[in-house]
DNA sequence: CCGACGCGGTTGAGATTTCAACCGACTTCG
DNA sequence: CGAAGTCGGTTGAAATCTCAACCGCGTCGG
C-alpha cells in the first residue's frame, strides 16, 4: 500500500467547507420542513417520488432504489405514513410477493402545503447566493462526483464471494 | 407572501445531484470507516477534534460547538466512547460544572489507523476526480453557502420570544 | 409434481438521535 | 445571606435507522 496522501491545504479547506456546509444546511431543511409540516426530510422525499410516479403508486422496491433507502428502512417508514393516512400499501395482483405504495389524496395536499415553504428554504439558502454562473459550475463538480460514486457502487455488487 | 418561485431546470438538476452526492458519498464513507474500524461517522468527527485540540482536551460545550452536535448527542456519544476507552470525562477543578473530554493514547491510536482509510476515500471519491480549477470553484461555492447559513444561524438565536 | 433457491417484503432487536425534563454548580441582586 | 436565574451537562423515553433473521410467493431443475 502506498503512503497516505494527505489532503492539501486548500484540498482540506474545501472539505471542511463542504461538511459543515451540509451539517448546517441539513439542519436548516430538517427543521424548517418540522416545523412547517412535521414531516421528516426521508419521508418528504418519499413523498416526492411517489407524487411524480404515475397514478402516484410505486413498489417498495421501486421506491427503495429511487430514494436509496434500505427495504427495511422502507417498510418502517412506510408503515408510518400509513398511520398518518398519507400512504396505502396494496398487495399486487399478479405477483402476489409485491406490494404497491400509492399516495393518497390526503398525502398529497399534505405534500402540496409542505412544498412551498421547502422549496423556499432551498431557493434561499443555496441558490440566491449563487451566481448563474457559479450554479453550472457547481452543477459540473456534483456530476463529476456522482459518476465515481455511481460506478463504484456497480463495481461493489460483483465484489461478494471471491 | 409571494407566490412561490419553484426552481427552474438547472436549479432543479444541481439541487438533485447535489441530495444525491450527498447521498452516495455519506453512504460509502459511513461504510469505508465502519469495516474498516467499526467507528461511524460522528464518532470519528469528535475523535478528530479532540486530537487538534491542545493537550487533546475540550469542554462538553466546546466539542459540541465544533462539531455542531446537541449538548444530548454529545453526552450519549461520550459515553459510548467511554465505554471503548477512547475519552475520558474529568471534571473540572475551578468551574465544578463543566466537564472536559480528554483523548486517551487508546483513542489517538484508533485515531491514527482509521484515518487513512478515511483520507483515502475522501480523496478517491470527491478530489481526484475533479481539477485545481474546479477544486476552487467548489470551495468558493461552499464558502458562499455557508456564509449565508451561518448568518442566518446567528439571527435565530435573538428571533425567541418576541 | 416436488424440492431448492431467489425475490419482495416484513419483523424484532439493538444502536443512535432527539426531545424534554432535570440536576448541581455559579452568579446576581435584593 | 439567600432566592432566582443561568450555565454546563446528564438522563430517560420516544422516534428512527440498521442489521440479521424470517415468511410467503415464484421459478427452475429434475
Amino acid at each position: 500500500m502506498p503512503e497516505t496522501r494527505w489532503l492539501d491545504d486548500e484540498e482540506q479547506g474545501t472539505w471542511r467547507a463542504y461538511i459543515w456546509t451540509n451539517h448546517l444546511l441539513w439542519e436548516a431543511l430538517e427543521r424548517q420542513l418540522q416545523k412547517d409540516s412535521g414531516i421528516p426530510h426521508a419521508y418528504y422525499i418519499m413523498l416526492v417520488c411517489l407524487s411524480e410516479s404515475p397514478d402516484r403508486t410505486m413498489t417498495m422496491t421501486q421506491l427503495a432504489s429511487v430514494t436509496q433507502f434500505s427495504a427495511s428502512r422502507l417498510s418502517h417508514a412506510m408503515a408510518r405514513l400509513e398511520e398518518k393516512g398519507w400512504v396505502r400499501r396494496i398487495k399486487h395482483e399478479e405477483d402476489r410477493r409485491t406490494t404497491m405504495a400509492k399516495l393518497t389524496d390526503e398525502g398529497f395536499s399534505a405534500l402540496e402545503s409542505a412544498a412551498p415553504g421547502h422549496v423556499g428554504e432551498v431557493r434561499r439558502r443555496v441558490f440566491d447566493p449563487l451566481s448563474r454562473e457559479q450554479i453550472r459550475q457547481f452543477h459540473d463538480i456534483l456530476s463529476t462526483i456522482l459518476s465515481g460514486l455511481e460506478s463504484a457502487e456497480e463495481s461493489e455488487e460483483d465484489a461478494g464471494p471471491a
